[in-house]
Parts: C-alpha cells; structure tokens; sequence
DNA sequence: TTGCCTACTGCACGCCTGTGCAGTAGGCTT
DNA sequence: AAGCCTACTGCACAGGCGTGCAGTAGGCAA
C-alpha cells in the first residue's frame, strides 16, 4: 500500500508528533527527512492524504492529523521493543513468585534493561539500600533464579520475609546479607534462618516528584 | 490551583486538541473563547504554563502541549502502552535538547513514569546526586522545561557544562543547584554564571549487574 | 486611595508556513 | 525511444501566526 519512503516520512510524523506533543511543519519533516525542499514534503504528504493515513487542514500551519493505521507506523524507525514485565504483590515464602494471583499489573521496561522471560519487578519497602541508590518505593526488576554470585543484590527470603540486599559470601564461608546503609545490620544466614533467593536485580527505576 | 477562567481555557484547548487531532493556534482559541485579542489569549497561555499544565515552543505555531494530555484513542489492553523517550549524548549550552543529531537512540518507558511528548532521557556523569539515588551511568528522564520549583531535581547548564541537581530557591530569594552528596559543594548562581534549566527529572532507570 | 491581581483590547512587526509554479533525474514498462 | 511513476530541488509569494508594547477596567485588600 504504502511506498518505503512513505512508510519513513510517516513514521517521522509520528515520532515527531509524539515527542513533542503536536505535529510538525513541513520544514521540520523535511529536515528529518532529508529533503530540502518543502515540495519534497508536500509531495509525500500529499500522498499520505490520498492514502488515507493522514487528514489536513487546508493552509494551516501543523495541520497533520494522524489516522491510525491498523499497526503502528513506526516499523521504520528502530525502536526498541519494550519488554511487559509483571509487577508482582508480595513475595512470600513457600509460593512461586510469578504465579498469575500474585501478578497485580504489567510495566514496560527498555530491552537493555530486562531480558524476556523469567522476570518480573516489585516495589521496594524500606531504605535499607540507599547507599546503593535502591529507595523505598522504588521498584526493582529481578531476574528469577535461585543462587546468586557474591557481591550481587538479590531478593531473597529469610525469616519468612522477603527482603532486597546485597548477597555476600565471606572468605570463611559463612553467608550475610548485605544492607547498604550503615543505619542497618547485616542478616547472618544460619541453620535456623535459611536463606532462600528468590532472584537477582538486574535494574532499578524509580519515579521522581 | 487554576482559575474558573484558565479552566475554561484549557478545557477549550483539550476539545479543539482532540476534535482536530492537532493543538489550536492563538486566535483559534480566543475566537471559541470569545477573546478578541490574542494577547488576551497570550495571558491565559503564560498563566497555564507557569503552572505546569502546559508547555509552549517558543515562536512556533500551534505549539502547546497538553501535560495531562488529551486522551489519546489508544485501545486500552491489558498491557501499558510504553512511550519512547530519545536519548540524547550531550546537553550543550545554546543548543535545543531536543534536535535530531543529539538524538542517538530511543528507550521505551512505562507510561507510569514518563508522558509522552517533549520528554528526553540521559546518561547521569559524576556521583554528585549519589544521595538521593541517582548514580553514576544511571538514565534519568527529563521533562524539558524552562523553569522548575524549589526542590526539584533540574537537568541545567551553568558555565557552559550540563548538570543535574536540586533547584532550590533561598528565603533571600538567591538561586543554588545543590548536589546530593556532601563531597560536593553547591553551584551559587550569579549574573556571572547564569542559570539555563533545561528540565525536570520525572524518573531514573538504572541497569544493576 | 493606592496598589495589586485578573482579565482582557488594539495594533504593528516580522518571521513562519503552506502554496503555486517550474523543473530534474532515475527506474520501469511498453 | 517514449511515457509514466517515484522522488525530489528551487524560488517567490501571501497570509498565518506569535510577539512586543501600550493601555483599560473591575474587584479586593491594606
């Protein structure tokens, strides 16, 4: 239906329209586009009208309106493909973490920062992280498996509590987990307070204001 | 918070946004307003940005973005509908953030921490907000505005370079950019280093491990 | 009554922006 | 070789459109 070209020049109109908020004019298409002249433009988007992918007002300025074609128009330009990472409730002792009860919603997180499959993110309770830059309510993607490599910060259960820190094998073999805040104590893992990890994190995001 | 007046303005903006798929012009709305001069129209305008419920482009048409924007058809899933969010290298002096050739790539973000429009995202340089969580080589996403309150985190250039920090405003009415971290020492500002915001941080993503 | 805030009018200026018209060049088909 | 489609360049032009500056009027608090 569409030329490749078209397909380019209108998926620019989106990018464009949506980072900014409202559409652009025929200099800055043209600018993105790499055509320098504003016919160049007006040729496309004339085309695009007659396609019905987009709608007009006549000698207005930013006048595009943007038909939603049955799939997104952006193929062209490479946008990464978001990865839908199930924010879970609680994790407790004994259940599997990524049981469907246990999903509250999804959000979407940037492939570099979450792999597809076994992930999934909670929202951080305490400040028991700070120093590492992890705060209260901060959520934490984590990558589920079950044994983790010192130095790296999991979420594991202990005490029947689930809880973000630092996993920490000392030269004399004995397990800690590592709060980074002076304000808190290190967890010693013993025989009668098993460690259970429930998974690694692999990325923090946080809301701000 | 807003005016009996500046509400019905920016209900006016929503509904000529949404009916014609792109935002109105100065006249537009003082003609559906029933205001005659566009400087009328100018005030309402100013008034709705300087309380943050909409950003304008300087000198261009039709550019008003609507921050708690028009609801946008989107076929409401299950799963969020992420927003792609450009991220830039640099932050120059003098420069727009927001042009092409700055833009190196795009990161998909959850709608819950960035709107979409004028938004961008960067690489964090330096430990200087390393206490209010925000870490070496971490993204933030910015909300690209001029101004921001007292207390809020700002992407702003002094002295030719780019730096995030707390904006804070004294009782004396002086400006300081205030690191979070006490090795650091806060950036007075004076007619000598004059201050240039260029947006609020709205979120950080970090990548662990 | 002085001042400040809200809510405008009126007008000139000048860049921004879409439009019209003319033309070019490569690839493909006939 | 002619013709058509895609994909543009270049330039002049008129009016759209935001901006700057100057001014007005009512309400309300000190």
């Amino acid at each position: 239906m569409l030329t490749d070209r078209e397909k380019e020049i209108l998926g620019l109109i989106t990018r464009l329209t949506e980072e900014r908020g409202f559409p652009p004019t025929l200099r800055e298409i043209g600018e993105a586009a790499g055509i320098s002249s504003t016919n160049g433009v007006r040729y496309f988007l004339d085309r695009l009208e007659a396609k019905g992918r987009i709608r007009r007002g006549d000698g207005l300025s930013r006048a595009i309106e943007l038909i939603d074609g049955p799939a997104r128009p952006s193929a062209t330009i490479r946008l990464p493909e978001p990865v839908a990472v199930p924010l879970i409730g609680r994790v407790a002792a004994g259940y599997p973490v990524l049981s469907d009860e246990n999903i509250e919603e999804h959000i979407m997180v940037d492939p570099s920062l979450a792999t597809p499959g076994r992930t999934f993110a909670l929202r951080v309770r305490g400040e028991s992280m700070k120093d590492a830059g992890i705060l209260e309510g901060d959520m934490v993607v984590v990558r589920e498996q079950k044994e983790a490599r010192s130095g790296e910060i999991v979420v594991a259960i202990v005490n029947g509590e689930a809880t973000v820190k630092t996993y920490r094998v000392k030269r004399n073999g004995s397990v800690i987990l590592e709060p980074a805040n002076p304000d808190f104590e290190p967890i010693e893992i013993s025989e009668e307070a098993p460690l259970e990890i429930r998974g690694k994190v692999i990325a923090v995001l946080r809301k701000v204001g």
